[in-house]
Order: C-alpha cells, then structure tokens, then sequence
DNA sequence: AGCTATTTATAATC
DNA sequence: TGATTATAAATAGCT
C-alpha cells in the first residue's frame, strides 16, 4: 500500500528501513490500540529495533507483566511461573508453620488456653513443669559454677597477696609489715558471701519482683499477633 | 477500511465483535511478520480475546521468553525480579523468626539452656513458673466445669428416669413393676464417682506417667531441628 | 467462510 | 525528520 508494491524481505538500505520501522511500527501500535478497545481484548507488544531501540504497546488498564503472566499459565509451561509458584508454597507454609510456633509459645505461657482440651491440658502442664525443673536446675549450675568461680579468684588474689607479703618481710625491714595476717580468713568468707551464697539460697532470686524480662532475651517479647 | 467508516469504541454485538478480533487479530499479526523481515526488528505479541482465548505471534529465531527478559533488562528494574528478590528477602526474614521462635520453644522446654546467662535464666523461670501456674488454673476450670456438666447430666437421667417409673406405676399393673426403687440414690453416687470425681483429686492426674503427649496436640512434637 | 466497496496504511517523493 | 499523495492493503457490511 504506497505508491509502488515492495517485496517483503529486509530492507537493505539502512535508512529505508528504519524510515520503514518507525512508520509500521506506529501503524501495528494504532491498530493494536483499535483491537482492544473495539473487540474488548488484551494486547501486549514488546518491539526491538535492529538498533536495538525498544518500543513497547499495552492494553488500558494492566500491564505487560501481568498480560505475561497470564500467557505463561494460557501456555502451561512456564519455568519461571513453577519456581515463582513453588516459593509462594514455601511461604505460605513457612506462615503456617509460624503461626503455629507462635501459638505453642503463647500457650506456654499460659495465653489462649480456652481451646485446649483437658488431655492437652495436662500434657502441657507436665511438659511445663518439666521445663521448669529444668531451667531450675541449669540456674543452679550457672550460679554455683559462678560462685566457684569466683571464690577461686578470690582464694588466688588472697595467695598472692600472702606472697607478696611474705617476700616483702623476709626482704624489707620486719616493722615494715603493714597487714594484720590474721585477718585473712575472714576476708575470704566474707567475700564469697557477698557474691551470692551457696545452693541454700538459691532459689531467693525467684522471688525477686524487678522487671524480669529487662535482660536478655526478654522472654514472651516476640510480637506474637502475626502468622 | 471497509463498506463503511466505524467509530473506535467497543462493539457490542457479540458476534460481529469476535468476528471483528479474528480478522482484526490476523492483520495485526501479518503486519508484524513484515516488520520483522523487513525491518529486521523482534517482535512478540500476546493477545487475549475477550472470550479469553490466547493468541501470540514472535518473530521467527527467537521466543517470547527471551524477547520478554531482553525487554525487562531494557526496562533497566525489572518488575519481575524486584518482587523475586523482594520473596526471596521475606522467605530468608520468615525462616529466621522461625529459627528464633524454636528455640525460644526449646528454652522453654528446658533445652538448649548452655547459652543462657543467669539474668536471662531468671526471667525464663519466672516466666515459665508464672506460666505453669496458669495451665494449673486452667486445668481446674476445665476438669471442674466437665464435671458439674456430667453431674447434672447424670441428676436429669435419673429424674428422667423416676418420672418414668412413677408414671408407669400409676398406670400398669401395680405386680408389673420392673425395677427396685430403693437403687436410685445409690446409681447417682455410683455414677458420679465413675465420672471423675470432684475437685480435691483433680491433680492427681498430674502424676500419671503414661505417655503424657500421645494425646491431642503433643507438646514437643514439632521438630525444632529446621529452620 | 468469501466478496467487494470503501477506508486506511504506507512507499515514494519532496 | 515531516508532509503529500498515489497506490497497495485491510477490512466492514453483506451473503
């Protein structure tokens, strides 16, 4: 259609053809435009130049990604479309799996018990009191590994200082000892006393009321409202 | 283009307008064929008809695919994989909170305690002696609750019952009476006792060692190994 | 589906 | 590039 009839193969004046390109170009854009707002259907054109200029075409009201995604489930197959599916799978039952988490927390802490059944009621309490037993026993090692521990230093730091001292009066003149050697033994008790005391007392720090969940991981502070 | 001009808006006789897309749809399609020979453009076309029937047209030596993921590169931020990488961020963000959700489950199983510092192991057993105390509560309300229901059920059936045999003995024959009248009080009890008994044995069930999570939701069955 | 009178697109040209 | 125009192509209405 112009003023002479031309043969449909590639243009090989370069000039021609992209005069050519740009003009048909327009032509397939306006009639695609006409098609779907005539026949009330979809289009989607991706166009590339041999120069590699990009031109694209798209229905009113949705885009070339979604009209992609609609060929690709049309066509079936769809490589991209299996792996886009399966993570949106994983996710909903990494959800899932969350939501439940989340539950068994908040029932372990005694929240939304109404829906548990006599059966799973008292299964959660031995598990419960099981687990506490547990932590209580683990305070205990922490605490009295840490008294040890500390009782140790203390023992060291007091030889050392009986060794100084010593090396000092066999060294110096003796009216130059400035501690009373006696002393000592208090000292040591004394000591191990303010870091805590033995197992006995233990189990004081249970009843200790200020902001328990200040430290730490800070126990039930997860946001448990969400899936 | 035709016996008559037609104004560009949607047709709606059924007919003519898929007649309209067919032949529409064929010209489109023929002039990209031309395009792409003698421009030496790619070109890809997808099409759905407002029936929803799909038709695509792509330049010969090359697929719809590659044009599409060529054109998502020429596009600079491809839609496609912002919203890939933005599911790949929440799947890795999910399964952490899930990792972090198991152990806290596990802490507070009693496992997994090593790395806990004592503060921290504080709060932990305040939390979960606080939590157990609940259940406990709970529990009561549930096995208290079940059995005033049993009770009542079993006094309806037994007044059910005495109706019954009163009316039967106003009406038949006095030498026809079935049953002693004396057992009745002695049923209730009996039943009553069967059911579960009151509240001072409730926690006897604490106790029971048999198999504590075969029942209901199983408390420690999922598996904490995975994140 | 075909036909064909008409409208539209566009090749050649400026 | 843009406008013009003679001509090829596409297609609306009909059968």
């Amino acid at each position: 259609m112009g003023r002479g009839k031309i043969e449909i193969k590639r243009i090989e004046n370069t000039t021609n053809r992209q005069v050519t390109y740009s003009k048909r170009r327009t032509g397939i854009m306006k009639k695609a435009r006409e098609l779907t707002v005539l026949c009330d259907a979809q289009v989607a054109i991706i166009m590339f130049s041999s120069t590699g200029k990009n031109h694209e075409f798209c229905s009113p009201g949705t885009d070339i990604k979604t009209i992609f995604d609609r060929y690709q489930q049309a066509i079936g197959t769809s490589l991209w479309n299996e792996q886009y599916e399966n993570m949106q799978r994983t996710l909903s039952h990494l959800k899932d799996i969350n939501r439940n988490l989340r539950t068994e927390i908040r029932q372990r802490m005694g929240e939304d018990l109404d829906t548990l059944e006599f059966d799973e009621l008292r299964g959660l309490e031995q598990n419960v009191d099981a687990a506490l037993k547990e932590v209580r026993h683990r305070k205990y090692h922490v605490i009295t590994t840490q008294t040890e521990t500390y009782k140790k230093k203390v023992k060291h730091s007091y030889e050392a200082y009986k060794n100084l001292q010593q090396e000092l009066g066999m060294r110096e003149d003796p009216a130059f000892g400035f501690v009373d050697n006696t002393g000592a033994g208090g000292w040591d008790g004394a000591a191990a006393a303010a870091l805590g005391g033995g197992a006995p007392d233990m189990y004081a720090f249970r009843v200790v009321p200020s902001q328990p969940n200040l430290h730490g991981m800070a126990y039930g502070s997860h946001d448990l409202r969400l899936g």
